[in-house]
DNA sequence: TTCAAAAACTAATAAGCGTTAGTTTTGTAA
DNA sequence: TTACAAAACTAACGCTTATTAGTTTTTGAA
């Protein structure tokens, strides 16, 4: 029986790596060491790479799920029916309720993939790239459609995926606020604006 | 004749300085070595204790300079006339301005002010969260006014700070959209929404 | 109980870090 | 030209880093 005790569904690869994306996301990839993850742990430091290969692959395993996990959800919105607001709509939740459950691997792949090596660090930015052209895409024919102002869609989707990256800064903040009114709240933000 | 040059307003320390703001923002803080700095700088490591005190003492110089800038155009929003609508509208050009032609410094300071040592952690953060604060009463009077909805006014604050912030992805693009236009749709987004 | 594999350990390596000490070079003013 | 101070240098210290090597312990099945 190792030390290192998986959970029900979860290697113990997977503890690892749950608790570098607290580390990295708390230190900063630099900053976190690995004698710091193995303490976590529980473990000295050498018996870690029983289970991994370095450092930087746990920044690669962290980064690449989270990538996948939103490329996956953007699959399944293009292929189901609903007019482009709801579209945008699904995915702005999607992107909220992804930063309140799994905040730790959200934001190291938001802030620390600067530290991924190549060619893992082209693959990510591609990805990413590909991301959001596809939002804009949604966008520009939102426009078509008449649903959306004809404002420049990248600064639209900019101004989105922004804002929703910043919920970061929500994590003090939950107890005064419901999740829903966060949620609803900034949903019509983004989408109907402030002004009356 | 000191081999660091000083320009014609600028003191040799603020050459480390700024050179300091361009290797954070781009290695990160714990990622840059003082070694890299001097060389950028044209010097040997050493030699950068002859102007400073530590490699800290670099964040802290750059974390506070952008703070301060921020928090005295507030004062002189607050100090000025004209309605909520324009006062947030000027907010929100001041910043992305900054964002655009300081960028190096703006970055560090969102991005790298963990790093800070006590007490100027705690000092940055409160001056931050003070920031914050004035930006909701602005909201909140608003409201009361009738120029915004009636919605969780910390959410509007959370969402178009954020917002800003993102437009460090924007350096990529600045080829293909005008500034004036991100600028104009940008605040059009955050005040009044994309859909018709 | 035996045995092999998995998983933990200790010890150590080479490299890099911020920083200090001590010394030499450089620039300027008398 | 001399002399002083500013600013550069080299060398090194003490510490931390990720990682490897080699060894011992633990585990689960035969």
């Amino acid at each position: 029986m190792p030390k290192i005790k998986p959970g029900k569904n979860a290697s113990k690869k997977d503890v690892i790596v749950k608790n570098a994306a607290f580390l990295f996301k708390t230190k900063g990839y630099s900053s976190a060491s690995m004698r710091e993850l193995a303490e976590v742990v529980g473990v000295e430091a050498p018996s870690l790479y029983n289970y991994i290969g370095s450092k930087s692959e746990l920044l690669q395993a962290i980064c690449f799920k989270v990538a996948g996990v939103f490329t996956n959800y953007l699959d399944s919105i293009e292929a189901a029916a609903g007019n482009h607001i709801q579209s945008l709509e699904n995915i702005i939740r999607f992107h909220i309720r992804m930063m309140l459950n799994n905040f730790n691997e959200v934001y190291v792949a938001n802030h620390e993939w600067k530290h991924l090596k190549e060619p893992y660090l082209s693959n990510f930015l591609n990805q990413r790239r590909i991301y959001e052209k596809r939002l804009i895409d949604i966008i520009e024919q939102g426009i078509l459609t008449n649903e959306f102002k004809n404002k420049n869609p990248y600064v639209s989707v900019l101004t989105i995926l922004s804002a929703l990256r910043g919920l970061e800064f929500w994590q003090q903040h939950k107890k005064n606020i419901s999740s829903r009114v966060l949620e609803d709240d900034m949903v019509n933000h983004l989408l109907n604006g402030i002004t009356k």
